[in-house]
DNA sequence: AAAAAAT
């Protein structure tokens, strides 16, 4: 099982990278002459002593300090307020007994998750000796501690993307999982963190820092956004809540020295983006020779950021162990070429996880699409939210999300709501990041049920509670449209996404009406008139015939694909056998899926040859039909 | 036009 789990690794079978002249602060120079790596990179990873060196097999917990709660953190300077928690060390659970008070909802399938639909999610698994499935939690030893604070999160059982991670990771493997968020995979990856620290790091004796004040965690959590990154923070901190496991984040847009503070105290689990990160590893706060368990969540998302160049610096050049050393974790929505090279590169033996999204989740958001010229959407905006205010009385707390297009729209749509009488606040770039996430807190808490969005909140955020999303300008890019759709319909909830579609919109028509009928959605004979008559725009997508119900493919079982020895080769094949002009930009073979809301948005022929070849062609009229 | 991330 841990076969791989030697320190003799060679280096010749992984990738080595030219590393370019990257800045080594002096307390990574040289760590080890001895070290099997060569000496004059920066990847110096040093075994430095055996209890950094996990047992494939169980030891004993070793004794650990009882976690104090809320009773101490009386060090910390309470003049600085950390953006993201008004509060620095509370305990994690009164805010999950806010969100119950918020709660009023009396139906059954407006409470915790509907487990209904996750039973027919279907998962596949591929890679050798795949771990059995668990069914339950009871299943997994994941010692008393965990198991106390699942129930008090009440989680009842296993959602698919867990019920395979966990075993997978308990058993010492790697994993490559297509999972969205939703789906419960920050708990798939923490659940099997958690537990493992417990049982093979002498957490609470001050293990996770040295006496020179740098912090060594065992765990690395990165993330591409902010947000996402505190959301994780806030997980994990339920998750590991009296476990004596101590976890921090850091992310930049707020000072670094309340989070320095924090990692001087050590530091567990260590949840990052990856700039604030590097910072920190340049100022030697941060060691990651200790490094067991790495998990890389949206990684897609994060190398459309651009970020690959900062993530390989951080895995690669920076001590962290090597693969095979560590456990690695990559959650991705999309399994395109960069993401496949990474995990070749960050991997060892994976198993890789595709958790497919039926069509009836999608079903769950009921997408109506309504004609607003401009000049008459803020009079229909009104109707919406009296008509939805008319039903909160009624006993529903519902949570209202309004995108719009420019941040200074968003702006003075807060502005012109909160004169109307509406409990509104705005998010969006300009802002800072402590106006941002005090908008998203106030919005998530219920004290401002509605909330005004550009983009900066269509991805990833899992607001839960989000009964009503109103695209008041419809996006140009029919992805967009299902990533903000996405955010009502969460763990398995129904939701009301409502459109106004206006002239400029037409060329979106064509897109959204397909995406609308594979949803099982009424389209409005309007519409598909404008889907008829009108160019469509961008990603005119067509559907796979019957098409998989999964994210992605396991790229290692396509090398028999007519010489080609990869994924890549056989996303042409695909398209050949479709008849569709070979247009191949770089990036192009991308989604099964979009990236979060967990619909089928295209194959991957379709999308290079729609999304990518043909507008070119009515490119100026495309652009004629905007200006 | 907008968005994300280190200062």
């Amino acid at each position: 099982m841990y076969a791989t789990d030697s320190y003799t690794t060679s280096p010749q079978t992984r990738r080595t990278r030219p590393s370019r002249s990257t800045y080594l602060p002096p307390h990574l120079r040289n760590t080890n002459p001895h070290s099997t790596f060569s000496d004059h990179t920066p990847n110096s990873y040093t075994p430095d002593s055996p209890t950094h060196r996990f047992p494939p097999t169980r030891g004993r917990a070793p004794p650990r300090g009882r976690g104090r709660g809320r009773g101490r953190g009386r060090t910390y300077l309470p003049r600085i307020r950390p953006t993201f928690h008004s509060n620095p060390d509370p305990n994690p659970f009164e805010i999950f007994e806010k969100f119950d008070d918020l709660e009023i909802s009396e139906s059954e399938e407006n409470t915790g998750i509907n487990y209904d639909v996750y039973d027919d999610i279907p998962v596949e698994a591929s890679g050798s000796d795949i771990p059995e499935p668990a069914n339950s939690f009871n299943e997994i030893d994941l010692g008393k501690a965990l198991n106390d604070n699942i129930k008090r999160c009440k989680y009842v059982k296993p959602t698919p993307v867990q019920r395979y991670a966990i075993p997978v990771v308990m058993a010492g493997r790697d994993l490559m999982a297509c999972a969205q968020t939703g789906s419960g995979k920050t708990a798939a990856f923490c659940f099997p963190i958690i537990s493992g620290i417990l049982k093979h790091c002498n957490v609470g004796l001050g293990s996770s820092v040295n006496h020179s004040g740098v912090a060594s965690p065992f765990a690395l959590i990165l993330s591409p956004t902010r947000e996402l990154s505190c959301q994780i923070h806030e997980e994990a901190r339920k998750f590991s809540y009296d476990t004596g496991i101590k976890v921090a984040v850091a992310y930049g847009g707020t000072p670094i020295t309340h989070q320095l503070h924090k990692l001087e105290k050590g530091v567990d689990i260590l949840v990052a983006t990856p700039g604030r990160l590097l910072d920190m590893i340049e100022r030697a706060k941060i060691s990651l020779k200790k490094i067991k368990y790495l998990a890389l969540d949206e990684a897609d998302r994060m190398l459309d950021m651009g970020f690959e160049r900062q993530i390989r610096k951080v895995v690669e050049q920076m001590g962290m162990p090597p693969p095979g050393v560590r456990q690695t974790m990559l959650f991705s929505a999309t399994f395109p070429n960069d993401i496949q090279r990474l995990a070749t590169d960050f991997l060892s033996n994976y198993i890789f996880l595709t958790v497919g999204k039926v069509g009836s989740s999608t079903e769950l958001i009921a997408q109506r699409v309504e004609f607003v010229q401009d000049i008459n959407k803020r009079d229909r905006l009104m109707n919406l939210l009296v008509e939805q205010s008319a039903k909160e009385n009624n006993g529903k707390r519902a949570l209202t999300l309004i995108f719009v297009e420019t941040k200074r729209g968003a702006d003075s749509m807060e502005g012109w709501l909160c004169r109307n009488g509406f409990q509104a606040t705005a998010i969006h770039g300009d802002k800072a990041q402590m106006e941002r996430e005090r908008a998203l807190r106030s919005f998530k808490t219920g004290a401002r049920p509605i909330l005004v969005a550009t983009d900066v909140a269509a991805r990833g955020l899992d607001v839960p509670h989000v009964t009503h999303v109103i695209n008041y300008d419809l996006p140009k890019d029919i992805d967009d449209y299902v990533h903000r759709i996405g955010r009502t319909g969460r763990a398995g909830k129904s939701g009301l996404a409502t459109a106004f579609f206006c002239d400029k919109n037409s060329p979106l028509a064509k897109s959204l009406v397909q995406l609308m009928q594979e949803a099982k959605q009424r389209v409005p004979s309007w519409l598909t008139q404008y889907a008829e008559t009108s160019a469509s725009y961008g990603s005119s997508r067509s559907y796979r015939h019957g098409g998989s119900k999964f994210g992605g493919h396991d790229f290692r079982n396509a090398t028999n694909m007519g010489g080609g020895s990869d994924y890549y080769s056989s996303a042409y094949a695909n398209q050949a056998a479709y008849g569709e002009p070979c247009i191949a930009p770089s990036g192009a073979f991308t989604s099964y899926y979009s990236a979060d809301a967990g619909f089928p948005v295209a194959s991957v022929d379709s999308y290079a040859a729609g999304a990518y070849g043909y507008p070119y062609n009515h490119g100026s009229l495309v652009a004629g039909a905007w200006n």
